[in-house]
DNA sequence: AATGAATGAGGTTTCATTCAT
DNA sequence: AATGAATGAAACCTCATTCAT
């Protein structure tokens, strides 16, 4: 047994059955070991839920943002999204989503993380369409606001997890909102 | 005591401290109560937070959205964004809300009605933007895909708590963005 | 309601769920009463269960034995098995009999009860048998040895509730084995 | 502490206190452990309970009735009537017969144990009383009906806790009345 | 005659943790 | 590296009881 394996199953729990049922009980019986050994790896309960979040920042991080901005206008939303999409979907960072999102309220480590994430999402946004205006796009039209609006509609349509089809029709419906001439 | 004094402290309890503060112990401290006392009330814990979720459906219900449409679209836009601040703000919603957000993940009923408040802030938003079409704004343009944008984008922003100002300036680059002419 | 209705639905709730099932709580509740109401008839639930057995002792003696000595032998065998059969089954006893069995090994009160009601057959047993040899029937034996297998008999019998029909093979047994002229 | 020594400190609270004296805090205290502790053991009081049943059933399947018949009539009776006497007087068994004569009414468990241990008895009284009619006793008498008062009149006696003069002059008795030539 | 409201004591169980091995 | 055995604290809940109304 490894930290990551226990760290992975820890956010499996949570993942799929709450944070409140992350005990080091129910942890040790899922990774098929005694509760006493899981004192080996974290000194305390806590210190193993720092390492979630810590890991989970870092996993974060290593999602690098690099678009090819040779691409069509509406390639480049399409990826953008899809590359967040990523972010909500892999199995490497849903589950430490989840964990974030159950306690942003609650604890002062998953606030933080959620923040970044939201701030992530707005500069990338922002990156976006500011090479869309350098393109010609959007005339007269404060790329910021397209940015925030753009951000704002992919995180609340990643939390509802709608349709490929569904999301699909969002992005048009976006472009040729925007990019129209 | 009665049963809506010991859910408002319920919900105190869980924007202040966080869901997992909530014990029966905790609460009848808060309330200057035996432990005992509070199964006068509620035959069990669940049941209690059965009847947090319940109530706070029900005042939900109360906030009826009535707009009125003789005012300037700015007026509207802005007035629509304050009535679901009010939401978020309000002493009697703001709490059930922290609730609604920390369970929402684990708890079915938690999961409904932050379903059913989006579905509200979706089709208020879907009714503002047709009378804004209806007085000859936005040509040519899908009032759905707007009214998607305002309401995901005010939604992460009331979830994010920016200042006034911050606010205000979203809805005049808003505005300004769709209602030119 | 009346102090009856009470000790009546007390033992219909030993008898059908058991003695721990006897609590206030249940009992008030299928009387559709509040649990305080109670402590009008009775000062405590001691005090309640002490009139448990008081009534059960009280009906118990009230359950004479008098016997027609001009019938058969096999008849007066068969009438007094059968008066001892009445009380394991009389709705207004059997209940009462389940809480002293249940409770004849903790409480000093059901155990005298218990006591009480096995001499009461072993004596009831002695005055059949005596009433026989006065008629002539088993010769050269000790009518004492012959009421005990008769009420021990009796007693296991009524207590594991066994078809009439090997009741009445019983009885015949019994008598043929005994009363052979 | 083993489970062995849980159970058995248990069964003593039940004969010496009551089946509703047995507590996991008693029982905890009178072994001189936390409470927590007798949870490393069990995983709840209901399965150290079915425990509890579980190893009296045990114990009683092995007082194995073997009987030499090559002894005198008398002899045999007093012989199986010892036998049966050891299992109410028997520290090992002694408690348990009390938890079942507790619980019998109330708990499936109790009653099946209960159910099997008369059949036990009624099972060995045919077997002794078989063998003494294959000796040409009782001659024209059903060896079925004195079986069954043997057992019964035991049965009734080793409850009762009668001296061992009284059951002598029983065992005399009933010898006497059977076994004449 | 009955009850609404409250309580203290104690019940079973779960939790994170420790420590010798 | 892992565990068996134990624990203190705290969780939820039930019990018999009280008392003013």
């Amino acid at each position: 047994m490894t930290r990551d394996e226990i760290l992975e199953k820890a956010l499996d729990i949570v993942r799929d059955e709450g944070y409140d049922m992350l005990t080091i009980s129910t942890l040790a019986e899922s990774l098929g070991v005694k509760k006493a050994s899981l004192y080996y790896y974290f000194s305390s309960k806590d210190e193993m839920i720092a390492a979630l979040y810590e890991s989970f920042s870092a996993r974060l991080l290593h999602m690098g943002f690099r678009m090819d901005f040779s691409k069509s206008a509406i390639e480049i939303l399409t990826e953008t999204f899809e590359h967040w999409k990523g972010i909500f979907i892999s199995k490497s960072l849903s589950s430490g989503l989840s964990l974030i999102e159950q306690r942003k309220e609650i604890d002062e480590r998953a606030y933080e993380i959620s923040n970044s994430l939201e701030l992530m999402f707005r500069s990338q946004s922002d990156a976006v369409m500011e090479n869309l205006v350098s393109r010609g796009h959007f005339r007269n039209v404060d790329p910021k606001i397209v940015a925030e609006l753009f951000a704002s509609a992919a995180i609340v349509r990643l939390r509802s997890e709608r349709s490929e089809e569904d999301d699909r029709r969002f992005l048009n419906s976006f472009a040729e909102l925007f990019l129209s001439t």
